[in-house]
DNA sequence: TTGCTTTCTTAACAAATGTCATCGTCCTGG
DNA sequence: CCAGGACGATGACATTTGTTAAGAAAGCAA
């Protein structure tokens, strides 16, 4: 499996095989059946993971027992709550899988050592952070620049992979509207 | 005025006069009158800016002459296109100072350059990366799970001294609602 | 299969928000 | 100093969205 990893990481660096070996031998495997958490509300973050596959999603829930989902991840993304990996405090967040999944996991601190051991990694993981922060001020730009029914095409549009291996309500949890309203959004003709 | 700089610097990290010396001669300033732009949408972003002083915004302006404002930035905070930056492509979002401001500037080439030569504050600046993140995350939860009121709220906790310097229909551009909903808003009692 | 759960749709109504228009105040540039 | 513009409040009305409830269709487990 650690070859699934492999092949993403040299799509986006150049990292030798004794590196790797570094890299692997820092990492633990571990495999996550449907609804099961991958890190609960209140525990800390203390993982880096990277999904090897299957479908995750890191969601909040309110006061009311609404569910919040703030994103997807799926093979080749990785996911974790940086601010609570960061600051150590507790999560705010849930992660759990939609599908049967597999992820590697990292502690923080053995990512903190690969990454002052191996600048070429370093530099990778820093060029993804950057690109995560790219797509989050577009999202931020979509949320509150676009109504409901642009945000909806926008997703399938972007996710269509997503839109047939989610229920429509976590789309609609996703997109910050009640299912209801989506399932008329998608009523309407065009 | 690079002293202001130096000052933010060493809360972060450890870097050396010698090192403070490369940064510094890498480094423009440029002051900008109220309303000038530091970049307009259909440019490219060729840099790295950090406010010295003053108030700028980034925002986008859509089909019907709506200004949607993605964030605001005030002294000692980091604004740029990222986006643009990275790809080279024509920026989405225009830049512009909401109060005389001044700014230290680096090109993209020059700020990897420093990067690569100095460990200490290339770490330091993904640092601030990872912060940005964070933030981002944060906004994205409080945008699909928050009420308009809820939002109005929490960005006066969170930025008053933004709610003082910026007119409310900004404000209310950066929430994402008509700048008639927040005057309601804010004419109801708590 | 059978029964249960999940998912999605639809309807009726309530609440929130957007749109358009008007008005008064402040303030600032000429 | 004055006039025009920016800003904010408010009202009337349209539109969108949320809420509650009910039921149909599909999937899943015993």
């Amino acid at each position: 499996m650690f070859e699934v990893f492999k092949a993403y990481v040299l799509k986006h660096a150049l990292i030798s095989d004794d590196e790797f070996a570094l890299i692997e031998a820092a990492s633990r495997i571990k495999k996550l059946r449907k609804k099961q958490y991958l890190l609960q509300e209140g525990d800390v973050c203390r993982d880096h993971s990277f999904i090897l596959s299957g479908l995750l999603r890191t969601y909040s829930v309110d006061d009311k027992g609404n569910e919040h989902i703030i994103r997807f991840a799926t093979k080749d993304w990785w996911i974790s709550d940086r601010e609570s990996l960061l600051t150590g405090l507790p999560s705010k967040f849930n992660i759990d899988a939609i599908e049967d999944s597999t992820v590697l996991l990292w502690s923080a601190a053995q990512m903190e050592d690969l990454m002052d051991k191996l600048p070429g990694f370093s530099k990778m993981i820093n060029g993804i952070l950057n690109k995560s922060f790219i797509t989050s001020q577009n999202r931020i730009h979509e949320a509150i620049s676009s109504t409901a029914e642009e945000k909806y095409h926008n997703f399938i549009t972007r996710y269509p992979d997503f839109a047939l291996r989610v229920p429509q309500s976590m789309i609609a949890s996703y997109l910050g509207i009640a299912p209801e309203t989506l399932s008329r959004l998608r009523g309407k003709k065009h």
